[in-house]
DNA sequence: GTCTATACCTTGATAGAC
DNA sequence: GTCTATCAAGGTATAGAC
């Protein structure tokens, strides 16, 4: 891997442990054993950083999507479940779980990734959750979008709230999640 | 008001405005039109600070259970409900969603308290649920410790993802949560 | 591409006068 | 209780050598 990729992949396990505000250059440089000023040859502002891993986590969404594309939907929807569950056992949150709070803190070019990134993954949900139903794969009350909001919004909160409570919480409301939708 | 508890009151909006490593001493003294050590005068520390933030929200929440004491159990998860649509309307997000995020980054002295906060509200709404069950005010599947985590989590959630993706989203989410949930 | 060196700023925090 | 003054540390970022 190059070093411009590493760069990215450090800041996005940064940015997901420690926050968007809470890391520096010097995270990025003392583990690739480089100095500050070649990461700012990369990138040479913060913000170029920050939108970078967010284009990528774009990128992979995409990949993933694809992936899935000839997959039943309620196999993709677990899938896509199967991601946070990954991220928790690496103890990250998702990159909109950290990013979210931080919003107003974000320079203009990073707030719009962030916006395309949820519309992207919201629009893939709707779809998914909307297909579901009219099969009979899932059951479920309101608006399918509405719904798709619940599912990453569960996801998204189950790796927040494990982090400060422990335990089995993550899992409790994976299952229950999945419980809930499907028939 | 008395310049410690507006102090409090201050940062705790900047906590939940822009997050806990994104706001300064400056932030507080400069609205409050007194300088920067004056601010130590009262909180020696940010964890001091941060802490009595935590508490003060401890507090309130317990107030406000005592207040809703006597009313019917749905109206109890009306009223919690409302204080996040009041956080909404002020573009706040709650303190849980706020630091949760950051916790790994907190003095071990805030960690404390992010999760007894956490497991108190936890207790209560657990608490409600099993009522409402009991009295079929509320329908659902499942644990009612579990069904508390997917409520804390979609109010708590819908408050970032408003932020992000704006428009409706939180009332979306709000009003799906309620239909979910009521007989 | 990576380095040294450095400029410049903000931050959290302290000492001591009033 | 609030001030002035000051501090050390750490942050982002740049210039220029190699």
């Amino acid at each position: 891997m190059e070093t411009q990729e590493k760069l990215v992949a450090l800041a996005d396990r940064m940015i997901r442990m420690q926050g968007y505000n809470a890391f520096s250059y010097k995270d990025l440089s003392g583990p690739m054993h480089i100095k500050n000023a070649a990461v700012h040859y990369y990138y040479p502002t913060k913000a170029n950083l920050g939108v970078a891993v967010i284009d990528q986590t774009i990128r992979e969404i995409n990949q993933s999507k694809q992936r899935w594309a000839d997959l039943p939907v309620d196999q993709q929807l677990e899938q896509f479940a199967q991601l946070y569950a990954r991220d928790h056992e690496a103890e990250l949150v998702c990159l909109m779980g950290s990013l979210a709070p931080d919003y107003r803190t974000l320079p203009e070019t990073m707030q719009a990734k962030v916006q395309q990134m949820g519309e992207e993954i919201l629009d893939w949900l709707t779809d998914c959750i909307t297909k579901g139903r009219e099969q009979g794969l899932f059951h479920f009350k309101g608006d399918p979008y509405d719904r798709a909001l619940l599912v990453i919004s569960t996801l998204l909160s189950a790796l927040l709230l494990a982090r400060v409570l422990g335990g089995d919480t993550f899992q409790r409301m994976y299952r229950q999640l999945l419980a809930d939708i499907m028939v």
